[in-house]
Formats: structure tokens, C-alpha cells, sequence
RNA sequence: GGGCAUAUAGCUCAGCUGGCUAGAGCGCUACAUUGACAUUGUAGAGGUCACAGGUUCAAGUCCUGUUAUGCCCACCA
């Protein structure tokens, strides 16, 4: 007979909803995870599963360790990414989101979220997820904008929020700024003009390269690398720039690489990002001259009103006829296009909010310095203390429809999503409100995450916290590894090389994906390999656990004597406490991955394979207590196939007792006179003599 | 360009503070199976532990360098 898990995992999820024991009990100490907030945008990947089955694992464990344990779910609004999709469903019908209007659009998007987050839940709990679902939280909703507001409103009021002018990336075609994650990139053939600009008071001239003529009439300065030898007595001096006639200055950056095309750059602050911080530094002037509509303004002089193109094409033409147009080269470079309309991104300048960053980031780098927060694995401190330590002040504000409003008058833009991610820990207890679960889960255990948004998500909750609470909102924070295909590469739908997590829970069992996951992970490594076989794997170990408890359920069924009597015996009981110790120790210690292993091999290298098969000689009475025990420490794992197994309805194993093991019973000599007889028997073996045979004359 | 990580059987990975005759699972080969499990059992083949130096009585394990791969950050005039 072989496990049927799709005939019992939605049975045992019910059993465990109904019985309420996804809510915290009442005590002291409490154990609290805040699920990191998927997006709305999508279906669960396997990183999620991945994510939320380690989640699962520390939370069963520390329930059953009867502690307080609580699994606050949620999701994200994702304002950018979820606008898009909707704004695509909107094209496909021939519309655009300013057709309906930003009420109507809004409204829509609520209806697309209501539709996701079901979904979503859906594949939390098939997975196995024993969330406090009482408790879902997105993070849209009412009492979540109140969170927002307030938390804009004491930074404002403290002067940390200033409006200021920042380079975004423009969409000329959509009128809106759009960051990084909405551009595309594209290869594109073109040229690299080299175009001569007269050095004042001389006849001499210094030459720049550039893809993009017309930006030259914004030019404030020209940039060489402090060390290239061929313009160091240039630095300090002043050129006229072309066409414009404007006295310009000759500066030096460590950014200029000497060997791109003269080593000499044309300095544009407003129309380059790059620029834009080299500009910042030297405090040079910042003038505009493509606009919004991305035509040039009126500081382009007579190329005002032009667009770019023509701009470009009168430009090179002007400089042609006064000689000043060196050469030009075929270039290669990749173009930036709007992800919505494949029209080419004008970096430009404009107004946007921004949280000042000089204060907050102080007492955030101090509890990681400490250690009051501590992440696994520890390089990652590291990590995230370089780039706090290089923080720039926080862009806050968006040009969307989705998300939350910025609570200043006359004010149209909303906020930057991760403005509230960076809530989430005390938010989802209901902050500001002075609630019952602040009081009792705040701050809270643990915060388990992947390695990418440290810097947007992690960091940015951890100066919240202490910004409006005054403590860290977390002790510990778990950084898991990312999930890869077998070939090593990223797991992408638009690739074909994902594997859908539900199709591995349908095809193996929950248990199997689950297990599977855990087997091949360790706390060290960045990433993991993962292919459907490390799911058919497990799934045979489901099943080998599925038929040892048929084994003793169905043959022995011998009346209980405790006591251990013989060898085997002894050595088994060794064994067991040796897993129990390790098992905890290792789940303690975040070590997920040699946890499952080493039960794995317990439970069918010695167990199964020795120890059952000398039950069938000897009476072994002690199975269904060291079965009982394999389960318990199985159940964060492999959740459902083990409860069933259990088979206790009124005292179900999600609440049992983790086991403890006795120090006394772990016997190295009785390990070592058993591996004596174990070997001999091997031996024996390979003569083709039965094993039940041996059993019977060794044991 | 900066940072981090990884490199051990055909494949995926264990091997923690140096003692290994280098392990597991999958795959492969042979045999077995009537008290659970063919999603089973036993055995076997398969490895100069990426490469080059060094430290040590002893190196897969520590150090230096090289190469390859992956991830993150910055940038692509």
C-alpha cells in the first residue's frame, strides 16, 4: 500500500483550524513571526515555499515546546508592480488607466487584490502554513493606514521629511516617473560622437565622447579622471561650451574611467544620473533642458521645442558646420525603455519627498553592532552594516495610483511601498492603537527573509521600530537561501525554468515538497539546487513512514512492557536520545537542513532497516514509543502525513510535547557492541544468507 | 568595478574546531523478496576532494594565489 497524501492533508488542516490551534495560548514568552507579506501580484513560487515551510518548522516547534506561538499573515499592496498588472489588463481592452479615472482604477484594483489574496492564502495553508489566520493582514487596509499616517506624520513633525529635486526616470510617453524595477533594457546600435569644445582664452580644445549630443546644451562642467596624465594641467580651467556659448569649468572624478572614449565626460546633472551625483558633489549648477513632455525647454536657447531627435540631428549638424564635430564611432550600448510603452527613459529632475536619514540610521546600526538583533547567517551583519553605514536619505514618494496617500495637502503622489513594509512587525499588531497583542507579542522573535530586500525591507523595519517604539522589532533575523534550478540558473516563469510549488504539492504531497526543500538546505549556502527528484524522495519517505506504522499497528500489536531488555533495544533507545538532542540543538541553532537529514537516516537506517526487521524475531514492545517519538520530532517537517499517523483527534500532535532526551540513555558502549554485531551480520550477507536468518543467530 | 558565496562520485549535496580506509540520496549494475513498504531490501562499480603553491608528524578540512560559476550593490558618458 502506498501514502495517499492529497486524501488526507486537506482533513488534517481542517482538524488543526478547528481546533483553534493556529492562536497563541495564553503565557509568558512568547514566540512571534510576522510572515514576510508576499505581493498580491502573483502565485507562490518556490522561494515562498521555502521561506514559509522554515517559518512553519520554527513556529511548530516552539508551539509544541508549549510556548505562546504566534504566525501573524499578511500581504502585500506591492504598489508598483500590482498597478502594472492591472494597467495590463486594462490594455488589453484597449484602455488606459487615465481613461477611467484614478477613483474607478483604484476601485478596480481592490476587486484584482480581493481575487489574489485568496489565492494566495489557498496555497499558504495547502503548504501547511499554521498561521493565526484571525490575524490577516494586508497592507492596505484601514488600520494599516493609520499606521502610515502616523508614522509620516511624527517624522514630519520632526523634521526628518524635506521635498527636494532628484533625478527619477521619466516616462515621456506616460508622464510619470518610474524607478528601476519598470525599466527595460534593450541593446541598441549607435554612435559615439567625439565633439570638440573650445578651451577659453586659447585655441586649443578638449575633445568628450557621447551617445547623447543634445544634452550638451545642459552641460555645467567637464570631468577627468584625477590621475589620467593627459588632462592634469587642464583641471581648473574653463571651456565655452558650443552652441550655447556658457563658461563651463574643468573638474576631476574618481567616477571618469580614463579609458572610455577621449577620458574626458561631459558633465549633464540634470539628464543623468551619474552626472547627477558627480554635479552633487562639486555643487555645480543643474539646468534643465528636456522637459516632461520630452522636448527641449526654453535654457536649449534655439533648439527650444524641439524634440529629441530633431534636437540631436540640428545639434550635430550646427557642430559639423563649425568644425567642432572630431569623428564619430559605431556603438553598442544597452538603451532604457519604459516596461509599459517601449518608450526610451529621459532621466530628469523633479520634485520628490525624501526621509533624512542621518538620525535614524544610528540606533539601527548600534542593535545590529550589538548583536540584539542577530541574523543567520552571520556574514549578513555585515552586510548590512556596510550599506547602513552609506545610507542615502529615502526616496518616499511614487507617481502612482496604488498605495498609500502621502498625508500632506494638495499632495497626488503616494507612497513608496516599502514605506509601509517597513511597519509591518508592530503595524499587523495593530500600531498605533495601544493593543492587546502589542502588549503581549511586541517585539517580536523572529524575521525570515531573503537576501535581496535586506537593505528595502529589513533595515528599513528595524529604524522604524526603534524610531517609534524604541526597541528592535525582532531578535533574530533568518536569511534563506535562494532557490535554483537544477542547471544553477534563477527560477522565472518567463523563462520556463520555474517549478510551480502547488504542482509538486499535488504530484508528492505538502510533506514531500516541504521535506524535500529542507533536505537539500543548509544555513551556510547562498543557494540551493532544487529538482522535482528531491521531491520524489521524500515522497518515498512519506510513504516508508506511512508503512512502518502499518507494520506495528497491524503485527506488533504486542502488549506495552517499557522497559528496555535487550541489546537492541538499548541501542535503539541510544539512538533515539542522541536525535532528540541533536534535533533541538540543530533546530536551535537554525540548521534546518542537517536536522531533516539526520532523522531521515535515523528513521530508515536504523530504525526501519535494523530495528523493525528485528522485531519480526524478537518482540519489540518498544516501537510504538519510539514511533510516537520519531513523529513529534518529524511533525514540524513533514506536518500532515505525521499527525495522521499519530491518530490522536482529542490531543492531536500540533499540540503534544517536543520530546526531551535523557543524557543517562545515550550508551556509547551498547552503540558500539551493536555496530560489532551489525558489521557481522553484514558480512554474513554477502553470502546470500537471509537476514531474518542471522537476526535469529547473532541477536 | 566593489562585496559575498560556492567548487567533493554521472547528478544534488553532507563532511562543524585538521586524524578519512572520503560519506548519503538519486541514477547505474547484480542479486533478493510470501509478517509493512517494488515509492522495498542487500551488495557492487564509480572520486589524484577545481588548479598551483604553502603551514603541519598529518589537509577535502587552515593560509596565499589562479580559474570557473552564482548572487547582491554600483555603473555602462
Amino acid at each position: 500500500m502506498a501514502y495517499e497524501p492529497e486524501k488526507i492533508e486537506k482533513e488534517i488542516y481542517n482538524l488543526w483550524e478547528k481546533g483553534k490551534f493556529f492562536q497563541p495560548k495564553k503565557g509568558k514568552k512568547p514566540y512571534v513571526v510576522t510572515i514576510p507579506p508576499p505581493n498580491i501580484t502573483g502565485a507562490l513560487h518556490m522561494g515562498h515555499a521555502l521561506n514559509n515551510t522554515i517559518q512553519d518548522i520554527l513556529v511548530r516547534y516552539h508551539r509544541m515546546n508549549q510556548e505562546p506561538t504566534l504566525w501573524v499573515p499578511g500581504t502585500d499592496h506591492a504598489g508598483i508592480a500590482t498597478q502594472n498588472k492591472v494597467e495590463k489588463e486594462l490594455k488589453e481592452q484597449g484602455k488606459t488607466r487615465h481613461d477611467i479615472g484614478r477613483e474607478k482604477f483604484v476601485e478596480l484594483t481592490h476587486k484584482w487584490k480581493e481575487k489574489h489574496i485568496d489565492i494566495i492564502i489557498d496555497q499558504l495553508k495547502k503548504l501547511g502554513c499554521s498561521c493565526d489566520w484571525s490575524r490577516t493582514r494586508f497592507t492596505l487596509d484601514k488600520g494599516y493606514a493609520k499606521a502610515v499616517e502616523t508614522a509620516f506624520n511624527q517624522y514630519h513633525k520632526k523634521g526628518y521629511i524635506y521635498q527636494g529635486p532628484r533625478i527619477v526616470n521619466w516616462c515621456p510617453r506616460c508622464s510619470t516617473a518610474i524607478s528601476d524595477i519598470e525599466i527595460k533594457y534593450k541593446p541598441e546600435k549607435t554612435k559615439l560622437w567625439y565633439i570638440k569644445y573650445p578651451l577659453k582664452d586659447s585655441k586649443k580644445f578638449i575633445t568628450v565622447a557621447t551617445t547623447r549630443p543634445e544634452t550638451m546644451l545642459g552641460d555645467t562642467a567637464i570631468v577627468v579622471n584625477p590621475k589620467d596624465e593627459r588632462y592634469k594641467d587642464l583641471i581648473g580651467k574653463k571651456v565655452i561650451l558650443p552652441l550655447i556659448n556658457r563658461e563651463i569649468p574643468i573638474i576631476s572624478h574618481r567616477l571618469v574611467e580614463k579609458d572610455f572614449g577621449t577620458g574626458a565626460l561631459k558633465l549633464t546633472p540634470a539628464h543623468s544620473v551619474i552626472d547627477n551625483k558627480i554635479g552633487k558633489e562639486n555643487k555645480l549648477e543643474i539646468i534643465n533642458v528636456i522637459g516632461e513632455d520630452g522636448k527641449i525647454t526654453e535654457n536649449g536657447k534655439q533648439y527650444a521645442g524641439l524634440t529629441i531627435k530633431e534636437a540631436r540631428n540640428k545639434i550635430l549638424e550646427d557642430l559639423q558646420k563649425l568644425n567642432l564635430l572630431e569623428k564619430q564611432e559605431d556603438y553598442e550600448h544597452s538603451l532604457s525603455l519604459c516596461d509599459r510603452c517601449n518608450t526610451p527613459i529621459e532621466p530628469l529632475i523633479s520634485k520628490q519627498w525624501f526621509v533624512k536619514m542621518d538620525k535614524l540610521v544610528k540606533p539601527a546600526i548600534q542593535a545590529v553592532k550589538k548583536d540584539k538583533i542577530k541574523f543567520y547567517p552571520k556574514r549578513y551583519k555585515k552586510i548590512y552594516l556596510d550599506w547602513m553605514e552609506n545610507i542615502d536619505d529615502w526616496c518616499i514618494s511614487r507617481q502612482l495610483w496604488w498605495g498609500h496617500k502621502i498625508p500632506i495637502k494638495g499632495e497626488t503622489d503616494v507612497l513608496d511601498t516599502w514605506f509601509s513594509s517597513a511597519l509591518w512587525p508592530f503595524a499587523v499588531l495593530g500600531w498605533p492603537e495601544k493593543t492587546q497583542d502589542m502588549k503581549d507579542f511586541y517585539p517580536t522573535t523572529l524575521l525570515s527573509t531573503a537576501q535581496d530586500i535586506i537593505y528595502l525591507w529589513v533595515a528599513r523595519m528595524i529604524f522604524s521600530s526603534l524610531e517609534f517604539l524604541k526597541t528592535i522589532p525582532f531578535t533574530d533575523v533568518y536569511i534563506h537561501s535562494t532557490v535554483l534550478n537544477i542547471e544553477g540558473k534563477r527560477m522565472s516563469k518567463s523563462l520556463g525554468t520555474g517549478i510551480d510549488p502547488l504542482e509538486l504539492i499535488e504530484k508528492y504531497g505538502a510533506d514531500a515538497t516541504r521535506f524535500g526543500l529542507m533536505y537539500i538546505t543548509s544555513l551556510e549556502q547562498q543557494q540551493i539546487r532544487f529538482s522535482e527528484n528531491t521531491a520524489k524522495t521524500s515522497r518515498n519517505f512519506a510513504n516508508k513512514l506511512f508503512n512502518i506504522n502499518r507494520f506495528i499497528k497491524e503485527f506488533l500489536d504486542k502488549p506495552e512492557t517499557k522497559k528496555p531488555k535487550t541489546l537492541a533495544d538499548k541501542w535503539i533507545i541510544s539512538k533515539l536520545n542522541t536525535l532528540i538532542k541533536n534535533t533541538t540543538n540543530n533546530i536551535k541553532e537554525y540548521k534546518l537542513g542537517e536536522a531533516s537529514r539526520e532523522i531521515y537516516d535515523f528513521v530508515w537506517h536504523d530504525y526501519a532497516d535494523w530495528y523493525v526487521e528485528i522485531s519480526k524475531q524478537q518482540d519489540k514492545s518498544l516501537n510504538k514509543e519510539i514511533f510516537e517519538t520519531i513523529l513529534k520530532l518529524l511533525h514540524p517537517f513533514m506536518p500532515f502525513i505525521t499527525e495522521h499517523l499519530y491518530n490522536d483527534k482529542k490531543n492531536p500532535l500540533i499540540i503534544s510535547n517536543w520530546p526531551k532526551h535523557n543524557e543517562k540513555l545515550i550508551d556509547k558502549k551498547t552503540e558500539k557492541e551493536f555496530e560489532k554485531i551489525q558489521n557481522k551480520i553484514i558480512e554474513k550477507r554477502k553470502e546470500n544468507i537471509k537476514l531474518q536468518d542471522l537476526i535469529k543467530e547473532f541477536l
